[in-house]
DNA sequence: TTAACATTTGAACAATTGTTCATATATCAT
DNA sequence: ATGATATATGAACAATTGTTCAAATGTTAA
């Protein structure tokens, strides 16, 4: 069911209009990267468990996580970076010690929509 | 400032009630797994796009995704199947055409929530 | 100062990922 | 049948990722 019959060239889309329409909607590159850049933030088990961890006690620090998670200082220290580099935990150093916590409730709003998802499933 | 002074022996841990009660509160692995997975499932900048399309219009087909999208037509089947592997999205096939549509409307609450989340940084 | 501790960092590694390309399957029209 | 179209798929590839290990900071206490 071609709909570009007008065209001299075979141009192919199936709908021409939907196509047109949605295209008009789409939004730019750096939307879709950053987007995607969120969803990724919460996309490996260690962070889900550090960020379910956080949304329990508004602060911990990284040895405390390791102990809950059950994994070396190492392994949550890099995973920590990431969160922070990507916005989602800020932190706040006392003597040796370092505390995270989540960066707002943002964070929490979205989360907790994946864990509805999850739970719901 | 250690808290387990009660031991013997040199378990460290810094804030010794906290870890056991967040301790308490997490759960099993399964379940950050999959809570890791549905993020990982819109991580990538073509799904997001993908997503983003099927949040406009209820329905496109593999072709007019690609042209909305401006990939190829293999590029967006390999991505439609990872969605369709985790339940993101579901088809219905009418002769030699692929429609595929959001699986439930949880997708979009979740998907939204990411978008405010990048809309308000 | 020295030792112990909390955290960070960089390199290395295997594992996973997304795209491309070529090819395969399936449907429709002639 | 043949050719055109729509989609799917497998192999290959570079790129990215998460952990481990060893070593480096930085802080506190003795």
């Amino acid at each position: 069911m071609k709909q570009n019959a007008t065209n001299s060239k075979s141009v192919s889309f199936i709908e021409k209009e939907k196509v047109r329409s949605v295209t008009g909607k789409m939004r730019n590159e750096r939307f879709f990267h950053d987007l995607a850049e969120t969803f990724k933030a919460m996309s490996d088990p260690t962070r889900t468990k550090i960020i379910y961890a956080l949304c329990q006690e508004e602060e911990l620090c990284v040895h405390d996580i390791a102990m809950i998670i059950g994994t070396t200082n190492s392994a949550i220290s890099h995973q920590l970076r990431t969160l922070r580099n990507m916005k989602l935990v800020r932190y706040n150093k006392v003597g040796k010690v370092t505390y995270y916590s989540l960066d707002d409730l943002h964070i929490n709003n979205l989360f907790a929509e994946g864990i509805r998802h999850v739970d719901e499933k």
